[in-house]
RNA sequence: GGGUGCUUAGCUCAGUGGUAGAGCGCCUCGUUUACACCGAGGAUGUCGGGGGUUCGAAACCCUCAGCGCCCACCA
């Protein structure tokens, strides 16, 4: 075989770049779907939205095509389904602002054109989204999210929409909802994040004299939308008012005083304003007392029809406003200022959000959740980590209503038809509405499509081979924050839609991605990562490998820049490592000898590699990616780099044995499989070099080997390791420099007699010159012993610390091991074998402190 | 208010019953057949406090303290 050879320094962008189209020409990453494989497929969470690779984003990528890449070397069919990217309110905003610039409104483009210009903002920016995950290594196809919102789709919307419909599970209602006025649209409850904000509280009075009740209240202007005001039953103070009316002050209107169970007494002075068109629980009072709903503000949240002056002041205006005139005649009784409470903001553009009187469209929760949560509860689908499983529950346990009609332009139109008479007709795929029907102007909330996803890309409603062959999916991976808003709804819909069998089995989740101190990133902090950025200084493996080295499932890592460079330093050691590995002749041609016939650092480093093999594959397969990477770069870095090639070192100057060039060969080639999916590039190209395959992509993944274990050997090793410790530890603490050669006896167990010379190589230790060797120091570990001439005395005071050093930790070894043995109880209870380790460590302790004491007596006498 | 997690080396975090670990940082030394994005060596911890279970606890239980996240209609 010709064997190329690497060149001293890589450029990591070159690499990235041929390989990448290297793959994508050669088809690596088209699933086939005919294929006879095991089926493994991932269900994958959505691209960012503004078209730009976040440190989220990429990390979610990470761990997806570390799975995917995977399960394809272990033999799977592996087909992704690439979330969806349509999120309503992100999107349109988008490109709203977009007109805004050009001094436009999507009112002066109209819907259709509107529409369109979200169509056309979309195919550039996941073409430049796209463009990006490849840099990255992203093994996922992602032209597949033109799905989004295709004809596809709008049949699985279509047709699960009518069966929930037909199952009283869709209905139309006129409830508080959450208002953004800047949006212009419903939103539901999770799109609400609730914030501290300081407020006031104002204490008004109603009504006037004997007949006066205060009212406490953070939202002033909505008293003009006042029908009650709401007492407790029992509250004596307002047993008498109740069934009396009382005089709205500003609007003039008689009002009731009502009695109702929700309102506390100890909260302010006990009494409530009700205000049922503008605050959830009001309009459950109202409801429970018939009041009259008053609507008082308009989707832009500008006071309308209260007939006061107010009309036609904005919310915030018209609450100073009326403080203003309330003051004037002495009704504030007290203010509480600053009053902190909680206020609810639009997720999206962060204006505050007006609980507002609407008629929606709601997904009626209840039966679903409970399916929902069962196939949890009862194993059908597992959490990973089980930790956040209770989060799902409290979730799914608790869930109101699914409000999922939005006031947008850019989303699936809902399917709903209304006749001259009030008449309602929900269309199915390729029906129609009966003549002189208008269809609802709203769309649905993204999510509802979104959670179709892991069936309606498989074609669902049609029974196609894909669908049977891929559902229920293989694994959702994605992050914990996304858990409520996406795999809930999906898990909702499916099992719905699936006649009870769950989207997918498995739902890995990971964490967030946090600055190097853990706290959250943020562009305004100016904490944020950029992953390009850094891709450009350190390559698209460094950034992968960091994220995989510190994704521990459900938990967030703290990212620093100082993490990536050590990645990319690995990655450069493993450059090294190869190039000079097969410099000095490694091979993958030929069998591999039989184990028993391999020399002891042979037969070692394949136990190593076995061990690594099979432990990194259990890791990865119970998506422990941060340990998984962790024993790998110990391999790598530790067994392979600093042990293994060092010794060899010595028979690279001859010329390493054909056994040997083969073993060498063959751990690289593992390991570099091994690595393949969390560094594809460096790994594809060193590999490739290295065995003139044709692609790690198809390579198979490694198979550990139980016949390359070998517990005596790692022991051997253990000690070769130790005793060269020992003497570069005393050469360091005499100051003897690396390069000073020092004359040396060595005594080795007969195995290891033949590595004497690379023991000699690695510690600079010289035959001695025959009839004037005289020993001035004696190393010794287990079975291994080495004498040193110094020539020179030795540094007393020096040694002396160092001896003494090693004697205290000693005794202290002995001593707890004495104490243990010395426990009846421990003697009694603890296992034969945990006895038997102690008692190993007390004879060694033994040995050492009379070896380092007769060595201190030595020294003192010298 | 409900749920949930965390507290281990200077920093960020692994470890979940048997002698306290990693990476980075720090100190000393070093151009030796790859690699200074390197090598060799070293220092640093009453594992948040207090109880308990156990022969044995960083790990299991209780409790206190601090920090975080998620959810929730408190005017």
């Amino acid at each position: 075989m010709s064997q190329r050879e690497l060149p001293p320094v890589f450029s990591s962008a070159e690499i990235e770049a041929s390989l990448y189209e290297k793959w994508v020409d050669a088809g690596y990453f088209t699933p086939e779907a005919n294929s006879d494989k095991v089926p493994f497929s991932i269900v994958l969470p959505p691209p960012n939205v503004t078209g730009v690779l976040h440190i989220g984003t990429a990390l979610d990528h990470t761990i997806q095509d570390i799975l995917i890449r995977m399960k394809r070397m272990k033999g799977f069919n592996v087909l992704w389904l690439p979330g969806t990217d349509h999120a309503g309110i992100a999107t349109q905003n988008v490109v709203e602002k977009q007109l805004a610039k050009e001094g436009l409104s999507r009112h002066d483009l109209g819907r259709e054109e509107f529409v369109k210009r979200v169509w056309r903002w979309k195919e550039e920016s996941s073409g430049a989204i796209l463009k990006q995950m490849r840099r990255f290594g992203d093994s996922v196809d992602w032209t597949r999210e033109r799905f989004t919102m295709d004809e596809g789709l709008s049949n699985a919307v279509l047709t699960i929409f009518k069966r929930l419909y037909d199952a009283g599970l869709i209905y139309r209602a006129e409830r508080i909802i959450n208002w953004c006025p800047r949006c212009m649209t419903a939103i539901s409850d999770i799109e609400v994040d609730h914030s501290e904000d300081e407020g006031e509280l104002l204490y008004i009075r109603y009504g006037d004299g004997k007949d006066s009740i205060v009212v406490a209240t953070t939202r002033v202007e909505t008293m003009l939308g006042d029908t009650a005001v709401a007492v407790h039953p029992d509250d004596a103070r307002y047993a008498d008012m109740i069934g009396k009316t009382i005089t709205l002050p500003l609007a003039n209107r008689q009002i009731p005083i009502i009695a109702d169970e929700h309102v506390d007494p100890e909260f302010g002075t006990g009494a409530v304003k009700v205000t049922p068109a503008h605050d959830p629980n009001d309009f459950e009072i109202g409801q429970r007392h018939s009041l009259q709903n008053i609507v008082m503000l308009n989707p832009e949240a500008v006071v309308t029809g209260t007939g006061t002056e107010f009309d036609g002041l904005d919310r915030f205006e018209a609450r100073m406003a009326i403080v203003e005139v309330l003051r004037a005649q002495g009704r504030i009784v007290a203010e509480k200022r600053p009053y902190i409470h909680s206020v609810g903001h639009c997720q999206r553009c962060d204006t505050t959000v007006e609980p507002l009187l609407s008629k929606q469209w709601f997904v009626k929760v209840a039966p679903l959740a409970k399916a929902a949560a069962d196939a949890v509860r009862n194993g059908k689908v597992k959490i990973e980590p089980e930790s956040l499983a209770p989060r799902y529950f409290e979730w799914v346990d608790n869930m109101h209503d699914w409000c999922i009609s939005r006031q947008l332009w850019w989303g699936h139109r809902i399917p709903v038809w209304y006749g001259p008479n009030g008449e309602i007709f929900v269309t199915g795929p390729n029906e129609v509405a009966p003549a002189g029907y208008f269809q609802d102007p709203d769309v649905l909330d993204t999510w509802f499509s979104s959670a179709l996803w892991p069936f309606s890309t498989l074609g669902w409603p049609v029974q196609t081979d894909d669908l049977k062959k891929f559902y229920p999916t293989s694994v959702l991976v994605t992050g914990y924050d996304i858990l409520f808003f996406w795999v809930v709804r999906m898990m909702l819909f499916g099992l719905f839609a699936m006649d009870g069998v769950p989207p997918f089995r498995v739902i890995a989740l990971h964490g967030l991605v946090r600055d190097k101190f853990g706290k959250k990133m943020s562009r305004s902090k100016g904490n944020a990562i950029d992953p390009l950025e850094l891709m450009d200084i350190y390559g698209a493996d460094a950034i992968r490998f960091t994220l995989a080295r510190g994704a521990n499932p459900g938990s967030d890592q703290a990212l620093a820049e100082e993490w990536i460079a050590g990645s990319r330093n690995f990655g450069t050691k493993l450059w090294n490592a190869t190039r000079f590995a097969m410099l000095n002749g490694a091979t993958v041609s030929g069998a591999l000898p039989d184990f028993e016939s391999l020399n002891a650092i042979d037969r070692w480093i394949l136990s190593r590699l076995n061990r690594t093999i099979s432990e990194v594959g259990a890791l990865l397969d119970s998506y422990e990616f941060a340990r998984a990477c962790e024993i790998i770069y110990h391999f790598a870095w530790d067994d392979l780099c600093d042990w293994y090639l060092e010794l060899s070192k010595d028979a690279f100057a001859s010329a390493m044995a054909e056994d040997s060039k083969r073993v060498l060969g063959h751990v690289l080639d593992q390991l570099l499989r091994l690595m393949h999916p969390v560094m594809p590039f460096i790994t594809e190209a060193l590999w490739t070099t290295l065995t003139g395959g044709e692609s790690l992509v198809i390579a198979e993944w490694p198979k550990a080997n139980p016949s390359h274990h070998d517990k005596d050997g790692e022991k051997l090793i253990l000690q070769v390791q130790e005793i060269i410790s020992e003497v570069r530890r005393f050469r360091n603490d005499q100051g003897i420099k690396t390069s000073q050669r020092i004359p040396g006896q060595f005594y080795a167990p007969a195995e290891f007699a033949r590595y004497e010379s690379a023991m000699r190589f690695v510690l600079r230790i010289d035959h001695p010159e025959e009839g004037i060797f005289v020993p001035s120091k004696t190393l010794m570990v287990g079975e291994f012993k080495i004498e040193l001439d110094l020539r020179q005395s030795v540094d007393i005071v020096a040694e002396h610390s160092r001896l003494s050093k090693d004697l205290a930790s000693a005794m202290r070894d002995r001593e707890t091991a004495i104490v243990k043995l010395s426990n009846d109880g421990f003697m009694a209870k603890a296992p034969e074998s945990v006895v038997v380790e102690i008692r190993e460590r007390l004879t060694k302790t033994d040995m050492d402190i009379a070896r380092i004491n007769a060595q201190l007596e030595q020294l003192t006498s010298a």
